[in-house]
DNA sequence: CCTCCACCGTACTCAACACG
DNA sequence: CGTGTTGAGTACGGTGGAGG
């Protein structure tokens, strides 16, 4: 798609008055033919351009066939001039007013500096006693204000635009001086009144850059434990209240947390007495608890809905006294966290407490969730590559997000994966059809012969290892310093973190825990932590007691660092008489332990970089059930041509490689009564090469009377 | 608060079967 | 021949109550 001022014209219709009539500009006019672009048309007034009396449609909006399938609505609208002797194009996608008619309140900083806005709060706020409905009242008032102090300059604005659109429409059809002295007149005002509005905006967006106060928490002594419990002050409150962003982010309500911190003189009273009752009593206005769920783009250009994020914003009333629990944790975990992340990461400590117990029954409404959304696709109306590429995108993403926190019954991702095979293979609702080839073969990656999907329960243990693998390196983040601190979980690697009572999260990272201790690997710092002959520090030759043929020699208990000489590198002569040359070898390689360089870390040893990543856990859970590795694979895969066709010789070659040769398939007479002149008959035959691997498939088509 | 035990849900294995 | 489905049998582990 292409808009804006291409200085030529398409059709004699695209040119009014002036001497020359108009004609198709041929290079345009060739270009538009050779690249299959199409005009997208206009709403009017007809033209774009006028110099005195002649007017031509010189800006125009372009697109290919592509464009105009993905937006059909596509509408060009040709806007009043203003300034130049051009009217600028606007371009909207939906026939519809896309302007939402309650659009909800919003408090502008710009207000702050009205002269008359403080003397404005004043008179306006009268605490009765009750938050929501004098925050209510608040509202009403503020819009109001804002009506009559700003409203005038938008409404003046609109009106001259529509003036203008007037005149400028009747020019188009007569060229009389009266109008066009007309047009000059409003388009000065408006002109006036554009500058007007922009210094407006400009100082309603100016906010101070006020520098927020160093971090200056209550200290509360950490021996009272009782201080936890005991009632808030209102230093406490106006502390926490300051201490965030003032502008950054929007609250559901409307207003952000500048606007309490700019008026605190006036509302501070009725703030801290809110504040004080919703610690007393445990409960939070719902008014105030509501979220507003707001989808922000990840790209410039969202295609699908994965590239938006949601973000859940919460008024900031609700976010002062999640601040307030946040800070007095603060005094119990030394390390702060990211101050707006506070009532974020105290809903998410929550919700591991939330499911207890997940049974099958509570797991069902996934595979519905699934099988909704199979039928709701004909599987008959898509190619096979079709249902394959569906079922990879859609079908098996939407239980992702529940595996990132639960274990999710083998019988649940056994039921949901029927579900897709049978869609894959073209099944009709209820019906079934062959599967021509294992679902084990479908699910390797594409460089083994599969078709790249994934088993979900692997899927899930990869997810659930992300979560333990977090446990022991990010120790900085809250909700890990919550979860070690509820299980006593101190050391730095554990055996087990099973408890006896304990969260279903946390149960079931304990169940993989054994697999997650198996993949992560000690990088040697100070060698002081890792145990020399159980613990993993060795790359790729996992503990070194499994070499060690006689158990009883060796001194489990011993540490990296006391296998070191005392001029700092390794006792190598005592790893040779245990160990196998090729692992001496490997330790050899390692920088021996040493005091400078810190104590020992612990990494992801499935990787390379040592960040841990679920597709490569995935891959190394999968590994042992996959198929050689055939370049052959990837030379199917790197096969010019649609998608379609090399996941067809794909599929082909899977088929015929366990037929070997494969007889004729014959039509299927059943369907040559229905209606034969309109049948056409596939026959197809393939067959491998046993040695070279190499297959080939063919075809003849006939119709009906053969 | 700990231990024991019955109960129940889940996972695993195997065989039989349908299908073209 | 390979694939998936079904059902039976078995093993395992968690849950919750009883008792110490």
């Amino acid at each position: 798609m292409a808009i804006g001022d291409f200085n030529a014209i398409l059709s004699s219709d695209d040119k009014k008055g002036g001497h020359a009539k108009g004609r198709r500009c041929r290079f345009f006019g060739n270009f538009m033919d050779s690249t299959l672009l199409h005009d997208l048309g206009f709403q009017i007034p007809s033209f774009t351009w006028h110099r005195g009396f002649p007017s031509e449609r010189l800006d125009r909006a372009v697109g290919n066939d592509a464009w105009v399938e993905a937006f059909p609505n596509c509408l060009i609208t040709h806007l009043p001039r203003i300034k130049l002797d051009h009217r600028p194009l606007l371009m909207k996608f939906c026939y519809t007013d896309t302007c939402v008619p309650n659009r909800p309140f919003r408090f502008l900083a710009g207000w702050l500096h009205h002269q008359n806005f403080p003397e404005f709060v004043k008179h306006n706020w009268r605490f009765n006693g009750n938050l929501v409905s004098t925050m209510e009242e608040l509202t009403n008032k503020l819009q109001e204000w804002n009506k009559g102090v700003y409203g005038h300059i938008t409404h003046r604005k609109r009106k001259l635009l529509h003036k203008l659109a007037r005149i400028q429409h009747a020019l188009d059809f007569s060229g009389s001086n009266s109008l066009s002295q007309q047009e000059a007149l409003v388009r000065d005002e408006l002109e006036d009144i554009l500058h007007h509005e922009e210094i407006l905006w400009k100082q309603k967006s100016r906010y101070p850059s006020r520098s927020l106060p160093s971090n200056v928490f209550l200290r509360l002594s950490f021996e009272d434990v009782a201080s936890l419990g005991k009632g808030v002050t209102n230093e406490e409150i106006k502390s926490a209240l300051f201490d965030m962003a003032p502008w950054k982010a929007l609250g559901s309500d409307g207003f952000q947390a500048g606007f309490f911190q700019n008026q605190w003189d006036i509302l501070g009273e009725a703030i801290c007495e809110w504040v004080k009752k919703v610690f007393e009593e445990g409960t939070i206005d719902p008014e105030f608890n509501n979220t507003l769920i707001v989808l922000i783009l990840k790209v410039k250009t969202p295609e699908n809905f994965a590239q938006f994020r949601p973000i859940s914003l919460c008024s900031v009333l609700y976010k002062l006294v999640m601040k307030i629990i946040a800070n007095r944790f603060k005094s119990i975990f030394p390390k702060i966290i990211g101050q707006e992340q506070a009532g974020f990461i105290a809903g998410r400590s929550i919700i591991d407490n939330v499911i207890i117990r997940v049974t099958n029954g509570m797991l069902n409404f996934l595979v519905e969730r699934v099988h909704r959304q199979l039928s709701s696709w004909d599987a008959k109306q898509l190619s096979f590559a079709g249902r394959v590429t569906l079922a990879h995108s859609v079908l098996l993403a939407i239980p992702s997000y529940i595996m990132q926190s639960t274990l999710v019954p083998k019988g649940i991702c056994d039921s949901i994966e029927k579900l897709v095979r049978q869609f894959i293979w073209g099944a009709m609702e209820g019906g079934k059809k062959l599967a021509l080839v294992g679902w084990n073969n479908i699910c390797q990656p594409k460089i083994h012969g599969g078709l790249g999907l994934r088993r979900l329960e692997d899927q899930n243990k990869a997810f659930l290892l992300k979560i333990g693998y977090s446990l022991i390196t990010k120790i900085e983040a809250l909700w890990v310093q919550v979860l070690r601190a509820k299980y006593g979980f101190h050391e730095v690697l554990p055996v087990s973190i099973m408890r006896s009572r304990c969260s279903y999260m946390w149960k079931v990272v304990a169940k993989t825990w054994l697999l997650l201790c198996k993949n992560i690997i000690w990088s040697i710092g100070n060698g002081r932590s890792v145990r020399c002959w159980e613990d993993n520090w060795v790359p790729t030759v996992g503990p070194l007691n499994q070499y060690v043929l006689d158990q009883g020699i060796i001194i489990s208990q011993s540490k990296v660092n006391e296998m070191v000489l005392d001029n700092g590198v390794w006792n190598i002569d005592l790893f040779r008489s245990w160990l196998p040359e090729d692992v001496v070898n490997r330790i050899i390689s390692i920088p021996p332990p040493s005091e400078s360089t810190g104590p020992d870390t612990l990494s992801c040893a499935r990787t390379t970089s040592g960040v841990f990543s679920v597709k490569s856990v995935y891959f190394m859970l999968r590994k042992d059930s996959w198929n050689s590795k055939d370049a052959n694979w990837n030379f199917v895969w790197k096969i010019p041509g649609p998608q379609r066709v090399r996941q067809f010789i794909c599929w082909a070659n899977h088929f015929f490689s366990t037929f070997k040769v494969v007889t004729e398939h014959r039509p299927n007479q059943s369907t040559t009564s229905q209606n034969s002149s309109m049948c056409f008959y596939l026959n197809t035959d393939g067959a491998t090469h046993s040695v070279s691997g190499f297959s080939a498939v063919g075809g003849v088509i006939y119709d009906g009377k053969g």
